[in-house]
DNA sequence: TCTTCGCTTAGAACCATTCTTATTTAGGAA
DNA sequence: TTCCTAAATAAGAATGGTTCTAAGCGAAGA
């Protein structure tokens, strides 16, 4: 399962002419099942150990070409940019109390851009979703 | 309309025990009824003429309260938060091609939070939905 | 009038992100 | 395999948005 979905990101850099480094597929398998939506920051912090010279113009660029090429999707959200590994249609759901993402898939059947014509002349591509509320490990807590 | 919409934030200053200083006067009358959701860059600089001395903090701290009273919405989009004064339930539109966000109303007879439970135990407070493609606009000039 | 406390100001500080430049390297060609 | 070159990395400066801090100001109450 991780181990296909690391795949798929590099298969998706081959596709696109971009060079397999080893910077580049760390990155690309520390992001893959990661589903706490990492900041750059955090994918950082977690790689300095293994490259101690890694710098942070090679994460946003990693990130930011991945984020072209269809790799993963970047969230705003909470101050700073987030990055989800999941390119499938899907919503969020973000706790007011912890601040965690989860991801929320579609009702099965749920065509992904389905509602009604927003704004007379307004082409719709894409809708996002954010559910905000209280996760059930801060409810149970409170 | 304005004149209303710009007594209530000040209402609601009075209310949270504020001051009605000539600097938050000012502000809440310059994010009433603006529509393009303005920066906090972007008020500042609307602001400035008029009050030379004004200051970024000044600027921040006043849109940062008037959120917490719930005077305004804090939306994250386009790298900077932008506000928005309209806080009756409602969706945006975002144009890909230019930036610009607009409001988008729920359709008469929608409940603002009538989702399904999007993961077992997480309790749903508010949704925001942001539609994402090309306004009219820039529809038309391509 | 005096005091107090909230507000504003100026600018420093902070943090995320982007940019610049020199150096290194992956991957194709010979 | 070796060589070459365009692409990628590293280091750190620069940028831009936002927050913090310290000092001063001013309105409301004693």
């Amino acid at each position: 399962m991780v181990l296909s979905e690391e795949h798929r990101l590099v298969d998706a850099l081959k596709r696109a002419g971009l060079k397999l480094t080893p910077q580049r597929l760390a990155i690309a398998e520390a992001l893959t099942g990661d589903e706490t939506h990492p900041t750059a920051q955090e994918l950082y912090a977690r790689l300095k150990p293994r490259f101690s010279s890694m710098s942070m113009a090679t994460i946003y660029n990693t990130l930011g070409a991945l984020t072209k090429i269809r790799g993963c999707r970047e969230l705003e959200m909470g101050g700073a940019t987030r990055f989800d590994p999941n390119v499938t249609p899907h919503d969020h759901a973000v706790c007011e109390r912890c601040g965690a993402i989860r991801d929320v898939e579609l009702e099965s059947g749920e065509a992904p851009d389905s509602e009604p014509c927003p704004l007379p002349g307004f082409q719709v591509e894409r809708i996002e979703r954010v559910y905000r509320g209280v996760c059930a490990q801060c409810a149970e807590a409170a």
